[in-house]
DNA sequence: GAATAAACGAGACGGTACGTCTCGTCTTATG
DNA sequence: CATAAGACGAGACGTACCGTCTCGTTTATTC
């Protein structure tokens, strides 16, 4: 049941038993599960190693700590990761990208999102690895939606695309992260639309 | 929380000795430093008892947690807050606004501040404290800045004010909390800039 | 300490209010039921104030601290402390103090006596306070008996009467606080035959 | 140095890290040591984890609370527990185990052991667990002597053994818990001659 | 097939912060 | 001035979780 292909990609196989993929899919699985059931703050490591069947020392050999593993177990979930409508419509696109950012944050995995990028502000590890395989790949997304849109002449060369990205996928975290306001299809449409026109006269 | 200006509003005074003020301060004042010095995680409620001259019991007496302290640590030195600069232009008056949070955001502040959303994140005291304290108050100041720009004909009276400041305010949020682009004046102004005249030409 | 009678009996009155004899005889009533209820150890100063109506600043302005006042609550109700039986027979009245011993082991007052011994273990004060008030007044009530049962010419004029004392009260205080056999009449009867016999052919 | 022989003696091994007799003996000794220099109630679990380089979680997964501590490292010390002299005398005998109590009560270990029986007294495990392994062991060795003694003809069969060791044992305990006459050879012999011929002419 | 090497489960360990509790002192206003 | 009320500093308590360690076992490769 172990390593197919695992380790050593062609030959000179390392010695030893091989991490076992068994192993590491229980752990994920299981921390998925509790950060749905408890959150993470209140999911400890030992809860992991008891319902996935695994040690404590299995689990810190391969993550720094609970929040590593969560932050995997969160992102190996995330399979259909940030898809490029490519509507022809760059407004088009980035309303439906905007309804599914809203409609995840406003979701079970968007509670569990919003602790992980809490957590981000005092653990530099997280934040990073948050950056770069969340907020980046969705940003991506945006600026290619941006260029097609440019090239089009849909949208405005002139405007700076970080600070475009900023505009549109702000809001979104502003409302995840403050709560003051509803994450929904209408907000995000608003949203689009606002930013779209502008909000002088 | 136990008499937010002390005792005997009026007359009656309440029998037994008073909450020492100066303790209260000190808590406070030691807090703040602590805060700056090694940030909310790392701060314990043992080194505010110590390095204030109070003791843990009177902390958990009047706070529930050193979360709690801090909130209201954090709270108690934004004295000049929110301040509306009503300059009669309601664009230049939301780029004022705005450079500040960015400035905030960007300063030592402004870390304490991404932890305390961090830790709001997963405990709903703080949560609903911050929303209350730092996040609605300044959107109380956009609002009365939003309603003279409608009146005055400067910003169209067709958008939801609230989607409007989500557009102000989101970007700041969003680069607090993600990381991914600096907090600086002319963020801010590039902010006010496109979000007013819209990003579709 | 507990000036039993302290202020002003005869003349010289001392200005200010003087003590309520009140608030004494409140804490004395409430420490000796709070002494049956939940014991020494469980037993607090607060819970003293609280259910007597005083506070805690008058309580340890009289009294050092709990176990004093319990050793005051504890002797005050002893009011039938120590009755000589004197019927003629010093033999016979060993076994009547005997028994009046041990049913008092035995009883819930015993079981606070018990704690105040152990107590007493720690804390020189109580141990003094407990000596002088309840085992010593105790053997001076058997030194009598004895000196009579000696003149008598009952019992041996060439035993210690420290010795004796100790022979005919000791396993009463051994089974008391080692809980290895129950004090009952039938052991004292038991214990006054045997020690007046001798255990030798 | 791990488990000479501590789990399951045969074969099969528990699993997981086995108990660290060093932490154990660690504990054990330097709990001796401090009920010696500061006494059982002002010793405290964080003074036996830090002066014994284990940790309170370490102490707590073991014993119930310092007291259980205490006893067991009181007991590990007396190793050279309750000797039988069997000296062919059951006067003689009983003569030198109470000169071997007495001076065992009058020294340190005493003091810490008064300290124990105090404690009991409010504390239901200690009270079990120094009955059964120091008052009973001792009363073993005592009814050995007495049964001896009987069939030697020496001592009165028609007395109740148990009321013959609380006549014995009686004394040193009482003097031992209420401290109003010294323990020493002198009144060990005493209480031996008085109690053996009776007190009773 | 034996030896070697590493990963594994179980769980004990030292460390540290938590939040609670009781103690004995203090600071008010009242009588 | 003694009092009731009750806040306070001090510090021990027992719990919880962290991340490390030490066992004996299992699973692979290498000789």
């Amino acid at each position: 049941m172990p390593n197919g292909h695992n380790n050593n990609e062609r030959f000179g196989a390392t010695p030893g038993r091989p991490r076992s993929e068994q192993s590491k899919t229980a752990v994920l699985r299981t921390t998925s599960r509790l950060l749905r059931e408890v959150g993470l703050s209140a999911m400890t490591t030992e809860q992991i190693a008891a319902q996935s069947g695994t040690s404590k020392a299995t689990i810190y050999k391969w993550w720094h700590n609970k929040f590593a593993v969560a932050v995997e177990a969160f992102l190996s979930e995330l399979h259909t990761e940030s898809a490029d409508p490519d509507t022809g419509s760059a407004v088009r696109d980035f309303g439906l990208v905007l309804r599914g950012v809203m409609r995840f944050y406003d979701s079970e995995g968007g509670r569990v999102f919003a602790e992980l990028v809490g957590q981000a502000q005092s653990d530099p590890v997280i934040e990073v690895e948050l950056r770069e395989h969340l907020i980046q790949s969705r940003r991506d997304v945006g600026r290619k939606i941006w260029s097609r849109g440019v090239e089009r002449g849909e949208l405005r060369a002139d405007v700076d695309v970080e600070i475009a990205l900023d505009l549109i996928f702000g809001p979104a975290m502003y409302r995840l992260v403050a709560s003051h306001d509803p994450l929904d299809d209408a907000t995000a449409d608003a949203v689009i639309a606002a930013v779209m026109r502008g909000l002088a006269r």
